[in-house]
DNA sequence: ATGAAAGCGCTAACAA
DNA sequence: TTGTTAGCGCTTTCAT
């Protein structure tokens, strides 16, 4: 193995000088410069990760925390994952995957050996079991979500709440007077998790506002339970006109069962999706929708955890404002 | 910070001494065990990771790769980088997150900087620019999938030959004598992925051998193509009574399709995929498949790594059996 | 602008 | 069964 005393004596200065170098901590004349790089490149030198982190304590290393269970639409957590490491890399750091089975347990460990320099926390609950954890490492975290009491953490998150009401307005303005939120499964709301309870306040508070009727339906992910939720929406409320959809996998399958029960999509009935933009757009009929921009919360936690590393200052709460595309499904009412 | 000498000395015993009671590689007395292990708690010690990696040479940290492009199904990937955490964390291990993007270099780097012990790497193509770095790489590591020339590696992954064969198989054994393959999306037999090609090669040996009259067609994974593919294999292939899907998405579209166009599944048509088995089961009609166990092909990997770094033989190539499960979509050719 | 040298915290020979 | 000690390869003060 070719180590930092091999380079400094291959390119006649001292390792100190050599390390000064990479890290640009220092400044080095252009000449000894030089003869470094043509050194390390001509040696392939690496320098060792466990000794850089011994040495410096940074491991330059960040943990990702990925939840694993029911109402989650894997591939928006999957694109957020590689969208961290995407960033990461661009901030010289690597990525740990810790899956939320591993619990605080795992947190306290990757925290406490230094094999991390920092944490992203997914899917964070109202009351999260790790905030008080989070709130006693020593090392920065960001949280994607809001939990119910947030101060002393660092959170980012689409402004669900927006995103609802977003999804209200824009059936207001197309004329429908009667609308629906079909939402995530009963389970993701009696775990309280923020999100789902966010767009259900954003949505009704829009409703009301604009004096338009509104119900809320959580709704299992399958396509069995969205065909029996469209009968029972034509069912129970004859007047529905507009339709929010929070459940990505539901999102199709309910358009169709809606037209399987004789109504014309968007001209009977307008659908809003609350979902990644890939997914609105390569429906049979390209979706109107809120995107859910996995990607830019990925990178945007990345971000404010580099700040955090560097000790500068970041918000507590980043909320990303919610970005409506109107596609096919929805139409002033009445055709 | 806690460190070893800390917990020594108030355990009464030499820093070696705690080291080897951790890592259990020379035989310590009960009762200073007892001490030391109380000490540990105690004090709240946590090694640093870098410093015994430094020390070790080993991080105890697996790298993954993984694939992150058209035509691979996500939840796949994911499950499968669940279990590979989750079996890792057995043995003791973390994973650290690469993306297909890093290429060469990234595994290159993770490698020569000690970062990682060992590598896991998905969706390995045909002819892979990764192999010959990876067979010179000073690290072990595990591919999933068959490249064309696997000599001095070890791989695993489902038989997906004899996945092709098994649903042939079973199709002819219910009557079947017309079948066709919808297969992966062009792209994915364009870069020569091994697995399209080998369901392609199983399907049409076990047609064949049976004397069936077969077809293959690559499919996009859209509803749409799904349509389309559904009217053309009926307009071509007036005969046909058995389907076999190998793509993921496009199987409940599929189906879906089959039916709008007046053929009922499964009296008039029988579908098989190969597919995970909870979509299989979670469809409207369970559908008849052979599972791609991702779960098990990551511990399975995990395990050929640890035995790997133990310098134990490994087999060069894995091939998990395949296992049919019919359920709903298949029936005797005629009802 | 550069060098010398003292650790960082741990493991594993070597010694007893 | 346990202790002593020399590194592991790097960073960073302190000097110059």
């Amino acid at each position: 193995m070719v180590k930092i005393t091999d380079v400094a004596r291959h390119a006649g200065v001292s390792p100190s000088t050599v390390s000064y170098a990479l890290s640009g901590k220092r400044p080095i004349s252009e000449d000894t410069r030089q003869r470094i790089e043509a050194s390390i490149r001509e040696l392939g030198y690496r320098p060792h990760a466990g000794a850089r982190a011994l040495a410096s304590s940074r491991s330059n290393v960040l943990a990702l925390v990925i939840p694993f269970r029911t109402g989650i639409h894997v591939p928006v957590v999957m694109q957020f994952a590689v969208s961290v490491v995407t960033s990461a890399r661009q901030h010289d750091h690597d990525v740990l995957l810790l899956t939320q089975e591993e619990g605080e347990e795992g947190l306290r460990r990757v925290a406490d050996t230094a094999l991390v320099d920092a944490l992203i926390v997914m899917d964070v609950q109202l009351r999260d079991a790790r905030l008080p954890l989070l709130r006693t490492l020593d090392r920065p975290s960001v949280l994607i979500g809001f939990p119910a009491e947030a101060a002393g953490l660092t959170c980012i998150d689409l402004d669900f709440a927006a995103a609802g009401g977003a999804c209200v307005t824009h059936l207001a303005e197309l004329g429908h007077r009667c609308v629906a939120l079909v939402g995530s499964p009963p389970a993701v709301y009696l775990r309280q998790t923020g999100f789902a309870q966010r767009v259900t306040q954003g949505f009704t508070a829009a409703a009301d506002e604009r004096g338009l009727t509104s119900t809320v339906h959580p709704c299992e992910a399958t396509p069995a339970a969205a065909q029996a939720m469209a009968e029972r929406l034509l069912r129970e409320h004859p007047e529905l006109t507009g339709v929010v959809v929070h459940n990505e996998p539901v999102v199709q399958p309910l358009i169709e069962a809606f037209r399987r029960l004789g109504l014309r999509v968007p001209e009977d009935l307008s659908v809003v999706a609350i979902c990644p933009d890939e997914l609105a757009e390569q429906a049979p009929t390209p979706i109107s929708s809120v995107a859910v921009p996995s990607a830019e919360v990925g990178t945007r936690a990345v971000e404010l955890l580099m700040r955090k590393l560097d000790r500068l200052d970041v918000p507590e709460a980043t909320l990303l404002p919610p970005r409506l595309t109107r596609r096919a499904t929805t139409a002033p009412r009445g055709g």
